[in-house]
DNA sequence: TGCGTCACG
DNA sequence: GACGTACGTGACGCAC
């Protein structure tokens, strides 16, 4: 049964769907226990957007209520929507259309989170074994029914009709079914707290999106000029290192044909884009240096002028490479942090409100950003409908210049909070790895010194780990690329690579390391077999987080058949091995996907760990904020996998303390064997 | 559209 | 005894 609350005169009652009053429509929900819940939008902003209408369904009575809000004041059903448990598809968008009215439901349950994290590490849709996250993706799996969706795209135009009634109820009819279905496999891979974190998160994340961060367009504009600026200037600079560099004369060119106005200039002029790798390769062979490096996927030689590949190239020519990384880093920083991030500053709100993935990653990350242009804020500011971007919140330069241009309202203060060392105090509470535990429980808690020592056990043999700072500062530095390395899963290759050094000396720092650090070591050696076996990586055994190897059988099918008495080693080397035909390549990418699978059995337990922890703690501080009537007053502007930033109004002295404990304490749930501190930085605009 | 490069954690 | 060889993202410009 289909109700319509509304008071347009000019919708009728007809067999489709029976008008009531809205004190009627909340006395028949004041009896449901929990509510399928879905809203219907002009748009996807909801800064710029309106509402059109709700829609409440009650699965046992088979009730759809749909509350036309053109003429129906939504705050009527705050109490409702605040008391009860709201089941929806994707409530991170509907949340923040009723943030504008100051409703604010904590108590939700999202078909789509969960679903995705039933399905963490599949491939998304569209991709080989992709899963398709979508209502009417997840209905067809789990009903197997077809929800027709060829109306929403025409309610703009249509109105509120019989039809588009119809269709909004229709999305609340089967929202509670696919919950049931969901929880029961949450409880059979036991993953229901996973699911509930998740859920818990949902308003706190829309909260995010609908704060936005406030970014200082003089700032801004002054930085991109600035930016500019030295960008045409290092491009002059790398122009007349061509110019002066006699090898690369065949890169200039005099223009005889002169200038009707200027009449003929006469100096050399470069004709190298310096932003076109390929040129830029050209270049740097001539200057002598060893562009070739393995290709990742194919193991084949090709050329590269990566920064790492250049830059352990000491005295082959210096001033070029200074030259070129300088435009490097101002061509990137110009087209990528500039004129975007103006473009995306909402008028309404004078702020940048951005679009995260709550399950970005296959490790239960977030991610940030969207290929998809906001088409509503474009149009708003009468831009190109592709103008205007969601930017990369977390992947800002880190620097001063940068990070200053995000601010505060007017009587606010802005707060950094950022986790100490989140990922490897994990990592030594997770592979209880004592070395790594003792040092940050009872030593200075310096890893890096801690995993010199280790690695580089004959030259610091005599050194304590609390004096490496000061005395080795070059080997605590030189370290961490091997403890990234051996963090990530990776071997002496890995090492070798980023270290630039031999093989043997590379191995020997593993070994050293694999000696220290013993329960890393073995927590790989139980991670690997046991994704092998099981085709699965548990991130944490409290949530029950699982990234799957989606298409572990079929390489199971393939160890089996590797194993089996009709394969034979001898006739692989024999027939296959070096002729690039399917058998080889079929056996490179057999062990190629284990290897791969070894090393996110290690990391990614930590890296998800992480995240659990930092979306906890950003669900409790929205609680923190509702409970303390702070809405829209103490303002969540972003996450950044191990931090959080707020702005706050300055009087409350007391709440950088209170994210703080508030972080400290969500770590504390998941990490029992030491304690992860949390680190507010405050001031006038983004501290970092 | 795929690749290369680089921004962040 | 075989194999590959450092995790996770998104943005942007170039080459095709």
């Amino acid at each position: 049964m289909i109700y319509l609350v509304t008071n347009n005169q000019e919708l009728f009652e007809s067999n489709v769907y029976k008008i009531i009053s809205v004190e009627e429509s909340l006395k028949i929900m004041s009896n449901w226990d929990k509510v399928q819940f879905d809203t219907e939008t002009e748009g996807r902003d909801p800064h710029i957007c309106k509402l059109l209408c709700m829609q409440f369904g009650y699965k046992k009575d088979n009730i759809q209520i749909v509350v036309d809000c053109s003429s129906i004041n939504p705050v009527l059903y705050k109490s409702i929507l605040e008391s009860k448990l709201i089941i929806g598809q994707n409530l991170k968008f509907d949340l923040q259309f009723l943030y504008n009215y100051s409703i604010i439901p904590l108590n939700v349950y999202d078909t789509m989170i969960v679903e995705q994290l039933l399905y963490l590490g599949y491939p998304s849709a569209g991709l080989p074994g992709g899963i398709s996250y979508s209502l009417k993706a997840i209905a067809e799996r789990r009903l197997r029914i077809d929800i027709d969706k060829t109306i929403r795209g025409e309610i703009i135009w249509r109105g509120l009709d019989s039809q588009v009634i119809k269709y909004a109820a229709g999305d609340v009819e089967y929202l509670e079914d696919i919950a049931h279905l969901q929880i029961e496999d949450c409880k059979k891979v036991n993953c229901l707290e996973g699911a509930k974190v998740e859920c818990a998160f949902v308003p706190a994340i829309a909260y995010m999106e609908w704060c936005g961060i406030k970014l200082d367009q003089e700032k801004w504009t002054q930085k991109m000029q600035n930016d500019k600026k030295e960008l045409a200037n290092a491009e002059q600079a790398l122009s007349n290192f061509v110019i002066s560099t006699p090898a690369l004369s065949k890169f200039t060119f005099i223009d005889l044909q002169g200038d009707l106005f200027s009449g003929f200039d006469t100096k050399p002029k470069v004709t190298i884009n310096w932003s076109s790798s390929s040129q830029v390769i050209a270049v740097a062979k001539i200057l002598g240096f060893n562009t070739s490096v393995k290709d990742k996927k194919t193991g084949e030689s090709k050329d590269s002028v990566l920064e790492k590949t250049l830059s352990t190239q000491k005295g082959v020519n210096d001033e070029f490479l200074r030259l070129y990384f300088a435009y490097q880093e101002y061509a990137k920083v110009v087209s990528s942090f500039g004129q975007g991030h103006l473009d995306a500053v909402n008028p309404i709100t004078g702020r940048i409100h951005t679009t995260y993935k709550q399950i970005g990653a296959s490790s239960g990350r977030m991610s940030c950003g969207s290929t998809q242009p906001n088409t509503d804020l474009a149009k708003y500011k009468k831009l190109p409908s592709n103008r205007c971007k969601y930017p990369n919140i977390q992947q800002l330069p880190a620097d001063e210049v940068t990070r200053s241009a995000f601010v505060p309202e007017k009587g606010n203060n802005m707060v950094s909070c950022d986790f100490s060392a989140l990922e490897s105090r994990l990592g030594a509470d997770i592979y209880q790895e004592h070395s790594m535990l003792n040092e940050f429980l009872y030593g200075s808690g310096d890893m890096h010194s801690l995993c010199a020592k280790m690695v580089f056990a004959d030259e610091l043999k005599d050194i304590e780990v609390k004096d490496i700072k000061k005395v080795r500062p070059d080997l605590r530095k030189k370290v961490k690329s091997v403890e990234f390395a051996k963090q990530f899963g990776g071997s002496a290759y890995a090492i070798s690579g980023s270290l630039g050094c031999s093989m043997e000396e590379a191995q020997k720092f593993s070994d050293y390391y694999d000696q220290g650090f013993t329960g890393v070591t073995a927590f790989k050696e139980k991670g690997s077999r046991f994704v092998r076996s099981y085709g699965y990586i548990l991130i944490n055994p409290i949530t029950g987080h699982r990234i799957y190897w989606w298409d572990w059988k079929k390489w199971k099918e393939i160890e089996q058949k590797y194993k089996s008495s009709s394969w034979s080693w001898d006739d692989y080397k024999q027939h296959h091995k070096g002729t690039g035909d399917m058998v080889e390549q079929e056996v490179r990418e057999h062990f190629k996907a284990a290897s791969k699978w070894d090393r996110l059995a290690l990391n990614s337990p930590t890296q998800g760990t992480g995240a659990i922890i930092i979306k906890s703690a950003a669900s409790t501080l929205f609680k923190w904020i509702i409970d303390h009537s702070l809405f829209n007053k103490v303002k969540l502007c972003a996450l950044i996998h191990d931090e959080i930033l707020c702005e706050f109004p300055k009087e409350l002295v007391d709440f950088p303390k209170t994210l703080e404990t508030i972080m400290e304490q969500s770590a504390a749930k998941y990490c029992k064997s030491l304690p992860i501190p949390a680190e507010a930085e405050v001031g006038d605009h983004w501290i970092h």
